[in-house]
DNA sequence: TTTGTATATACCTTGACACGTATATGCTCT
DNA sequence: AGAGCATATACGTGTCAAGGTATATACAAA
């Protein structure tokens, strides 16, 4: 469980982390709302806590959790190598994902072959 | 193997699409280059293409495979809910934190102290 | 104290998946 | 035809993580 893209496999913890954006939450109430039992939300926050994700506060007997931004940022520039190039495929629809975000520099070298490709047949393999 | 980010949870397989962003590639070049054996190069590739990752065309008795933007869309979709959470500084989550102090049904009101951070507690080793 | 509540952890089982090895498939060239 | 290369797949194995149940810890109120 080293990487930050292991944690974010689980659907459970995907769903926990959502659930902590509108606000924080005490693990009771993420039980309820998300309907798991109380230990597998519990041993689902501290893999989000060891991780960075989130960080609690001791209310009483409850702890409140809530979201720390490092991870996501983590997640964030390992999808901005490909962010280029997703924009490029760009149709109009995703038009307004490309405002979000910076524009790329022009393509410089993107087909660098190594293979000679002297026989390229089409294969209508799609 | 359902979601897109159970594919990108495998560190091999990002290696690939790393790779890929540069150029397509056949799959002895990315052998190469990872230094990983053959066979488990086509099984990542098979995962990535089956999760609509990447896509191939078939050049003699190679494959090309490059990038397709799909799923890393989906990725980012994901992450927009949290973006305008960490963008901003840590400064800006305090305060959106602050502003959202959502008070839960509690079923007992019980007492409302503010205590500090409590994460973390050593445990014996047994 | 005792009881109740909130959360964390220990133990066990199960299943998924990544890997290695071997082999199959498919293509090219002689 | 054959040999040789490039890629895919089948099979067996080990590891690791998620779930369930039970229990431990901590705090609160009676």
């Amino acid at each position: 469980m080293e990487s930050v893209f292991e944690i974010i496999a689980e659907p459970n913890r995907r769903a926990i982390l959502s659930l902590l954006v509108s606000s924080q939450q005490s693990v009771g109430e993420m039980e309820r709302q998300l309907r798991m039992p109380q230990p597998t939300v519990s041993k689902h926050l501290r893999v989000l806590r060891e991780a960075g994700f989130v960080e609690s506060t001791v209310d009483a007997q409850r702890r409140l959790y809530r979201l720390k931004p490092g991870p996501f940022r983590e997640v964030d520039a390992w999808l901005a190598q490909f962010r280029r190039f997703w924009s490029a495929h760009v149709d109009a629809l995703e038009r307004h994902l490309d405002r979000m975000n910076h524009q790329p520099q022009g393509s410089s070298t993107p087909t660098k072959r190594k293979t000679k490709e002297g026989t390229t047949r089409p294969k209508p393999r799609t």
